[in-house]
This record gives C-alpha cells, sequence and structure tokens, in this order.
DNA sequence: TTTGTAGTTCGCAAAACTACGAACAATAAA
DNA sequence: TTTATTGTTCGTAGTTTTGCGAACTACAAA
C-alpha cells in the first residue's frame, strides 16, 4: 500500500541531515575546532586535545573523513589531519540557508 | 590515575554538539524546515510530510524539544508545534561562529 | 634482528537510536 | 454513553554508536 508514498526525504535535507550528525558528538566538535583554528595537525595532537583513548579518537577522526569534513594524509610515522575545505564550504552553506529560512518571519508561536 | 585530567569538553562544544545531534537525522531536519517556513504546524500537518509512522514522528519532535530547538502547546484536541525562536537563534549563532573560525586561513593541507 | 613510535583495526560490551503497532488519554460529537 | 479525533506513551526489536584494550601494520632506529 502506498502509506509512504512520494514523501521521501530531499538530498538535501539528507545531506544537511549527514553534516550535522557528524558534528553531533563534543569530541568530534572538539576536533573540527582544533582543525580549524591551528596548523598543527597530526593525529597525536589531536588525541592529546581528548580525554578518551586513541583508538576512539580514530574513530572519531574516520567518521569525520566519511562525512567529508576532514581529510588524512599519511607522513610517516605521522598522521596528518585537515578541514576539506570544499566540504567545510559545503557545509557551512548549508546550515547557513537552513537557519536562514526562519528569518524575518513571526512564527505562529512566537 | 589522571590519564584523561583537565581535558573535558566545553560548555560550548557540548551545547553545540547537543543542538548538531538533534539535526542529525534528515526527518528532524524535515521538521524543522517546514516548522521554520511555515505558518501551519500541528502534529497532523508534520506527519503528513514525513514518511513514517506517527509514534516515530512524536519521538522526534520530543528530541528536538528536548534540545530547545522547538516548542509545543495544546490546541485541543490538536497540538500546535512551533521553532523556539530564542534557541533557534542561539543555535544559529552557534554554527556562525563555529564556521567563522575556519574563514580567510590557510589550512595546513589546503 | 630487535625495539620503538604512530596510528589503525578488531572484538567486545553497554548504551542510545530508530521504528513500529498497540494501547492509552483527553476532549468533542452523535 | 458510545464513537471519533488527535496525539502520546508503552513495549519490543533491530541497528548504530561509543568506548575500551589488545592486537596489528608500517616504518625507522639501534
Amino acid at each position: 500500500m502506498d502509506k509512504y508514498k512520494n514523501k521521501d526525504y530531499t538530498i538535501d535535507n539528507e545531506q544537511l541531515a549527514r553534516f550535522a550528525k557528524a558534528m553531533g558528538h563534543p569530541a568530534r566538535i572538539t576536533i573540527l575546532h582544533y582543525l580549524a583554528s591551528l596548523d598543527s595537525c597530526y593525529f597525536g595532537d589531536i588525541h592529546n586535545e581528548l580525554p578518551i583513548a586513541k583508538a576512539t579518537v580514530s574513530q572519531h577522526l574516520k567518521e569525520l573523513k566519511d562525512a567529508g569534513l576532514i581529510q588524512g594524509e599519511i607522513e610517516t610515522p605521522k598522521v596528518k589531519y585537515c578541514i576539506n575545505r570544499e566540504n567545510w564550504e559545503k557545509a557551512q552553506a548549508y546550515f547557513e540557508t537552513f537557519f536562514a529560512l526562519r528569518k524575518e518571519k513571526t512564527s505562529c508561536c512566537n
């Protein structure tokens, strides 16, 4: 039955949710904050900023990489992580557009 | 032992992560998008926009309410939901500040 | 060859998330 | 009083997330 016909989420909503989800953990926000503001960005430096085990840090980094927000590059014996500028700006634009929606509007409740 | 001493997440990072997490599902983005752009905002209208059961919609609404992004008010026999303007603007400011961090910066990788 | 450094991956456990149908509550209408 | 409408809550199931230590990989140095 066509209970849910024609009600798929839009690509944009899916993409924004994906970015938001990646940002939905304080460790990952801390990582992004760190990478966005500093030039030093080796795994060890990141691990040092966080109250969690390196295995867990590695997992969070993987999620951020999967979401496209960061990228990693091997510099034996270290790994250098950085903001993925292109997708960072894409995410920024998504959030900006999203919040702008509400601008200059009198909501039904407040 | 003081393995993780002095490395707690900051309040701001926790709060931003909380907002982001609440936005980390396409259904919840769709709900917020809908509430932010329209004046009609009864539960039934929202449910109608989504490809999921009403029980699930109710749960998503609860999460958005818990994160402070929306508010509900009973208008028997319906329930009217709306953006919580104060926290919406707070969230917007958080994201804006966060992304601005990266502005005019040459990252270590790109 | 053994040792050390820097990270990743594996295997596991606990908790949280997502989703549903059924049952329920509260009011209004017949 | 019975029935209908509008949502919420409950109970359950399956999946995903978060976290850890241990094991592993890759390379360099001793």
